[in-house]
DNA sequence: ATCTTTTTAGCACGAATGTGCTTGATCCGT
DNA sequence: ACGGATCAAGCACATTCGTGCTAAAAAGAT
């Protein structure tokens, strides 16, 4: 019971990092589906029996997954947003930072689009499979956050109404999950200008909106 | 060969209706994965046998699904859009109907929760099965021309030129989906009010833009 | 060198799936 | 009444999947 050797606990994460990668791969060129243990310890050049060591179940191994992709996304969208805040609200820079943030939700690259489509397919599964239910929702709350205190950022100044914030937050997390979604869906019809001259309409708009009621 | 004898053409057409209904059903409580020939079988009161006479494989089954919830869509937006020309832009009953329009792509009751879910299934399924590709594309132009035809409508006189108008129109067609996901994915952060308010605001921002560039 | 722990690999079982094929049941025109 | 077409139901086979279990290989500690 006494661990007294400690061998190979580096590795071991290791080992589970290159495991979640195959994982990746797998759910972005073939889906979520076709991310089986037998598939995904193909992809990692393992045996089924080597990935149930470091994943005591395909259901652990799909949250994990899941887990590391939201952390990732969280992290991109965090330290784009730091880059945000270094300026000042209304230079060019500013503006700039704030569309390359809101491009981290976007397959502009191959980084981004494996992420894009592992994260879409997760939390469509999530609709039905309650293990991914809490990190659905976690994923959901780190996002919003950020969107949120973009929003706040960038509406005009006066206090809005907590309302009005909530509509702007949702209006654009919106956009930008239906953006992803064409871009990954659709990817003749969606160029990345087409993307970027949706953004920068919809920030314009986030400014000057006429009360509608 | 000769067929002489017009016995159950019109039984046959419901009976695959059926079938395409329990799919339906299968498909937005358990998911498109599980909308297997036996479960389909299950859910429609026949046994797997007598599904596979009407449709020769399960391919042909989901493609045929695909369709029907294509046509009811495209079907539904075309009698919405025609109400919103049987009155003058500028009225209060116009901007009702435009409403009434956009909301037939939310999940905003048990039918319209029903197609969405379908809808949405098949399109994510469709990046990876060849086989619903076609569908997909079809499902797209149909949604997108009636889109382009409400942005052609709603935008400021003057021919805002083709370059704005496909952005505003994709630019729509993203928050419609957008709102669409997380209203079936995130339904408790996601209220109906939610959404129209969204929308209205959108549909303000159409007219007032700031040219940006 | 020996022992313990970790790592890797594999087997086997039950469950689920698509599909080819066969067998009754039903119905309609002749 | 009879024959042919259609419909309904089921069996059987190959595949794939998750998982419990076993066992060999590797590596560090003693």
């Amino acid at each position: 019971m006494l661990k007294r050797s400690v061998p190979k606990i580096v590795d071991a994460e290791a080992r589970r990092q290159e495991v979640v990668e195959a994982v990746f791969r797998i759910i972005a060129s073939d889906g979520l589906e076709r991310a089986s243990l037998r598939e995904v310890a193909d992809e990692a050049g393992l045996a089924v029996g080597s990935v149930r060591h470091y994943f005591a179940s395909s259901d652990e191994l799909l949250v994990h997954s899941f887990a590391v992709v939201i952390d990732r996304i969280a992290k991109r969208l965090e330290e784009a947003f730091a880059v945000v805040e270094s300026f000042a609200p209304g230079l060019a820079e500013h503006d700039a930072a704030v569309l390359t943030l809101l491009g981290q939700f976007l397959p502009l690259d191959e980084e981004l689009a494996v992420d894009a489509c592992v994260w879409m397919a997760f939390r469509h599964a999530a609709r039905i499979r309650p293990v991914l239910e809490q990190e659905a929702a976690r994923s959901h709350r780190a996002v919003a956050a950020v969107v949120g205190r973009l929003v706040m950022r960038l509406m005009p100044d006066g206090g809005p109404g907590q309302e009005r914030l909530v509509t702007e937050a949702e209006r654009l997390l919106a956009t930008l999950d239906g953006l992803c979604m064409h871009a990954l869906l659709q990817p003749e019809w969606m160029t990345a200008e087409v993307c970027r001259d949706v953004l920068t309409t919809h920030l314009a708009t986030l400014g000057a909106v006429p009360s509608s009621r």
